[in-house]
Parts: C-alpha cells; sequence; structure tokens
DNA sequence: GCACGAATGTAGCGCTTGCTACAAGTCTTT
DNA sequence: AAAGACTTGTAGCAAGCGCTACATTCGTGC
C-alpha cells in the first residue's frame, strides 16, 4: 500500500525516476504493442523488476493509466513537431499537409499502438476511451488552429478534415492505401 | 499431423463439424472479443476440447485463420442485409444510408472486433491484414453499386464515401460520435 | 471377427501472467 | 548509535497459455 505518488518533498529524486521508467516504457510499447505490455517485459526495458513496477504503480491498471497519458503527451509533441505552423492556405492544403504529416513513416509506431488503444475503447474500457478521446480533441485542435483564416465554419470544416484523415489511417493500416490516397485527392480537389 | 482439411467424402459428417465449431467460435469472439480467444474458452464455447480444436485446426494460427474467413463472410451477410439496395438519389444519400446502417448498434459487436483486427493488421501480422483489406475491398463494391445512376465517377466517389464512414466508425469507438455526426452531414450537404 | 485408422478424453509439460510474502538492504531522523 | 521508514531482491503462488503423449473408443473394410 506504500506507493509515493503524494511524495513531493525537494529532493525530486522519486519523480525523476518515475519519469524515467515511463520514458523507458514508454518506448518499449512503441515498439512492441500492447499485447508486449506485461509487467516483466516492462520491467526489463525499465531496467527494473517487476516487483519494483507494482510497488512504484500500485497496480497494473494504475500504471496503464500513467502509461497512457505519458504516450499521449509524447504524441502530441511528436504531432506538434511534424505538423506544420501558422495557418493553410486553403482547405485543400490544409487536409493535405495533415494527412501528409499524420500518415508519414515516423508516425508508423504511434498509429500501431493507436489501433491498439481504439480497439480496446470500443470494447467498452474506459481507460482506453478517455485516453482516445483526449487525443482527438487535442487533434481536432489543432486542426482547427491551421484552418485556412477566411474558413467561414473553422469548427465543422476541421471535423471533416480530422474524419477523412483518420478513415485514410484505417485504410492504411490494412493495406489499402490506394483508396485513402484516392479518397484525400478527390477531397481536396473538391475543396 | 492427421486432420481432415482435404476430406471430401460424401457423408459430409467431418466438414459439418467443423462449420458448426466454426459457428459456435465466431458467436463467441463476436461477443468476448479476440483477446479472449484461446483455445480452451473457444473450445467450451464449441462444445468441445481444446485438445479437438488443435486436432481438427492443426494449429491456434491455422484455427484463427480460418475463423477469421468464416467472421468475414458473417459480417458481409450482415451488411448485405442491413444495407438498402438498389442505388441512392444522390450521392448525399448514398452516404448517409451507408453511415446510418454501418454505425447501427447492431453492428457494434462486428465492429469493436474490427478494431482488434485492424490493430493487428496494423502491427504487421500478415493473416489479419489479408482478411482486413479483402472486408474493405468488398465493402468498397458494395458503396460503389449503391452509387446514383448519374454519377460521373462511382469508383472514386465510393471511395471518398468509404473514407468517410470509416473515420466516422473510428471516432464512434473512442466516444467522439459528435464529430462524426458533424463530419458526416457537413459532407452529406456539400454534395 | 479382426485389424486398422480416425476420433476423443485425460493428464500434463514448460512457459507467462499479475501479484505477494519475506527478508534484507539503505537512508534519514532523533 | 538506535529506530524507523523507504527501497529493493528472491522466491513463489495460482491461473492461464499453446500444445503433446498416451490410452482409449469407435466405425469400417477385409
Amino acid at each position: 500500500m506504500t506507493n509515493q505518488s503524494d511524495n513531493l518533498d525537494v529532493s525530486g529524486r522519486v519523480p525523476l525516476d518515475r519519469q524515467a521508467m515511463l520514458r523507458a516504457m514508454a518506448a518499449h510499447v512503441l515498439q512492441h504493442g500492447l499485447s508486449d505490455a506485461s509487467l516483466r517485459p516492462l520491467a526489463k526495458a525499465a531496467g527494473t523488476s517487476d516487483r519494483m513496477l507494482i510497488y512504484h504503480f500500485g497496480n497494473k491498471e494504475a500504471l496503464m493509466a500513467e502509461l497512457l497519458g505519458y504516450l499521449a503527451n509524447a504524441y502530441s509533441e511528436a504531432l506538434d513537431e511534424a505538423l506544420p505552423t501558422g495557418r493553410a492556405d486553403s482547405r485543400g492544403e490544409c487536409l493535405y499537409s495533415i494527412a501528409a504529416a499524420t500518415r508519414g513513416p515516423q508516425f508508423a509506431p504511434y498509429l500501431a499502438l493507436w489501433w491498439q488503444i481504439v480497439a480496446e475503447a470500443s470494447r467498452g474500457n474506459e481507460t482506453y476511451r478517455t485516453s482516445a478521446r483526449e487525443i482527438m480533441r487535442r487533434l481536432l485542435g489543432w486542426v482547427e488552429d491551421f484552418m485556412p483564416a477566411g474558413e467561414a465554419d473553422p469548427a465543422g470544416a476541421a471535423q471533416h478534415v480530422l474524419t477523412l484523415v483518420e478513415g485514410a489511417q484505417m485504410l492504411d493500416a490494412v493495406g489499402c492505401s490506394d483508396i485513402a490516397d484516392a479518397a484525400l485527392a478527390r477531397a481536396i480537389t473538391a475543396d
């Protein structure tokens, strides 16, 4: 029952260890997926023991919730870096830029993980659903901010773009990138 | 090493057993997901033993491949039943009808399974990827056939509709149906 | 009627799962 | 220096995993 989540002392040593563990575990999960996210492999990746993971995080569910939050942040930061700044010149360019950025190979590990999160969310797991919804909201906000300045309904347009891009990513995942490409090209010229 | 996949004798008893097993296992997987698709639960659902499943299907991978094929067929048939026949009157109606049909509650079990399949496919599992691609192709064909008669580019329009609908379904899965609804409404009025 | 292969039950192997009991270290506080 | 809290290693539990060895039953062809 003793874990140090409420340890806020000045030394800061314990929170640092926690962060280091989370960083290492996040890297492991990105590479190997949720199905290999059991205590012993995670502990090995973090350079510690399953015993210590339970000690630090309480139980596996709490660990996964925290790890998911960490990964959501990491994903957000990766997006911030990959996505263009400012505003698009047209709706078509907005769609194109965002699709191009998020479908790039550097996001493949995140997307592979993403679909596992969606699968869990779809099965009713509230931890994953909450995390996933938060990521979508954040992404939607980003798309909205990238909408061209003259856009009459930036929120609606962003929702449209997001839905298309996510559909395209799913088609990528199952090897139907041709369909995704055609759909996006059509949507871009239509705008 | 003895299994009867090549047993084509007239009695037909063995293939029947195989079909019955697949039917029962498919129902179980639809209800409980892939994560509960290990040999013992599957065997229990099929009224037999893990020992017999291995005997009949060789190993788990072969079993899952066959089960996935069975489920893809079942999904197709469910779609055939749920989707309207004939042709839509407009692109907007086409999108609306297909979204309404495939987002209905009767497809929730299929969709929960679908995202698990997508997750596996995205991680590089070829069995799942092949199965998923086949389902997408079939669905795309269906959408194309439902396009209004006057449509200049039915194939392209169908790809567009499919991408939007799949994006909407993903947003449903993570509890963002509001975004999906708005995106579809916008796409429908735009058409 | 008997022999042979197909079909099936029982038991178990080696491995991984989340988690715990117990003991021993280390570090801080008094 | 003693005491207590924090931290960690070792060993293990009960359950589940895919799969197999062995023995038995069953139906059919000679």
